[in-house]
DNA sequence: CCTAACTAGAACAGCGATGTACGAGATACA
DNA sequence: TGTATCTCGTACATCGCTGTTCTAGTTAGG
């Protein structure tokens, strides 16, 4: 069989389904990987729709290198957002939920921007490269964080309950992205991003307690 | 000069340079301008990068046609938002601004939100075809608005002054095309959206009166 | 230091989209 | 009813991107 004869780092695929772990790899290999990812999230923020091409330039890596570790464009997207999902993951495991809601809604959020920050345009791009069931499976744990807070919220009275949380989550979602994109165009300075996402939705949120 | 002959409406584009307003054309012709204006709506809602074949398709016309009405995808999609927003300027331009500033707001809201609901997605598509200067040119009126009235809140007390009117305003836009998206995927009762819109601004903007 | 793993670059095939050219047919409107 | 205007379909040239193949060179690591 000299199609699988696999030129360039091909035998990083010899597992043969799907969900192949860090396998065998060379130093050298892995590290590429590694660059490969990073530029991938760098190219893509430049232009949400950058080419391979673009890509490995930007990773300072051959095109047909990348190939080799990546079968196609939809799997290297896949893997840049896992990646830095997988990285805000350990960020956001960090961050203490317990106390006052609205304080640990704070936190949350503080640490979410970044993360959110770095990786917006790497996730509209995947959002037309992979089926929308997907990107909910690997969103899954942040979205699942964030929805129990705020559902705690509510039973505790801190937040409102005249909204469904899902409105409530969307409104974190589209704040914090809206903030992130004033910031790229040069409009937000990202030290008042945090303070500005927090003033809007803090009140926005929180049960009016007189009336 | 053979090469100007002009395949069907080429006669459309009779005079030379830009901004060529609405000539003598057929009525025929005027009608099928207005289906393929229409069209490239439905057609970019439905998939943000529809190819013009697509949106021809969609408006049910030949694809050489519509380049007879329009030089190229960017003139049309440019054409496109300029309908679009010269026929929102005709809806917000009736609704009365006086009064208070929080209900005149919430009337605004409520107009703006059925026409960036409409056309989000084109918005979405000229972003990447115009440059951005064009696109803050064409939207310069309806901005203009919201940022007045908001202006106006806040100088009579009404709206918060410790952030300035640009990220009011920003929050406004994210809020209204999260709404927008929301019901895109069904997961939003249309129905609900302007009050769900309203829910979230109001209490974020207003100035607290108590502490 | 030797071999297997890895990389680079050029070249190629395939696809889909854009924009143009042509020829013939339909339709408004005077 | 006649003619300029408009439309349609097909066909074509071009471009950029994707993914593959081949060859030759470099590097890691036992």
């Amino acid at each position: 069989m000299p199609t699988k004869k696999g030129t360039a780092s091909g035998g990083t695929r010899r597992t043969p389904a799907t969900g192949s772990r860090a396998a065998n790899q060379r130093a050298d290999a892995q590290r590429n990987r590694a660059k490969i990812l990073a530029g991938t999230v760098t190219a893509i923020s430049r232009n949400p729709d950058a080419s391979v091409a673009d890509i490995a330039a930007e990773a300072g890596v051959g095109r047909v290198t990348l190939y080799g570790h990546f079968q196609n464009r939809a799997e290297l997207i896949e893997a840049a957002l896992m990646d830095s999902l997988e990285r805000g993951e350990d960020v956001l495991s960090e961050v203490p939920l317990d106390g006052e809601a609205a304080a640990a809604f704070q936190r949350l959020v503080a640490s979410s921007w970044v993360l959110v920050d770095q990786s917006r345009a790497l996730l509209a791009a995947a959002q037309k490269e992979l089926p929308a069931a997907r990107i909910r499976e690997l969103h899954e744990n942040a979205e699942a964080r964030m929805r129990g807070l705020l559902l705690r919220g509510q039973r505790e009275g801190a937040f409102r309950v005249d909204l469904p949380v899902s409105w409530l989550l969307t409104t974190t979602h589209v704040v914090m992205n809206g903030a992130s994109e004033e910031v790229r165009i040069g409009r937000l300075d990202p030290e008042d991003a945090p303070r500005f996402i927090d003033a809007i939705l803090l009140p926005a949120f929180t049960q009016k307690r007189d009336r």
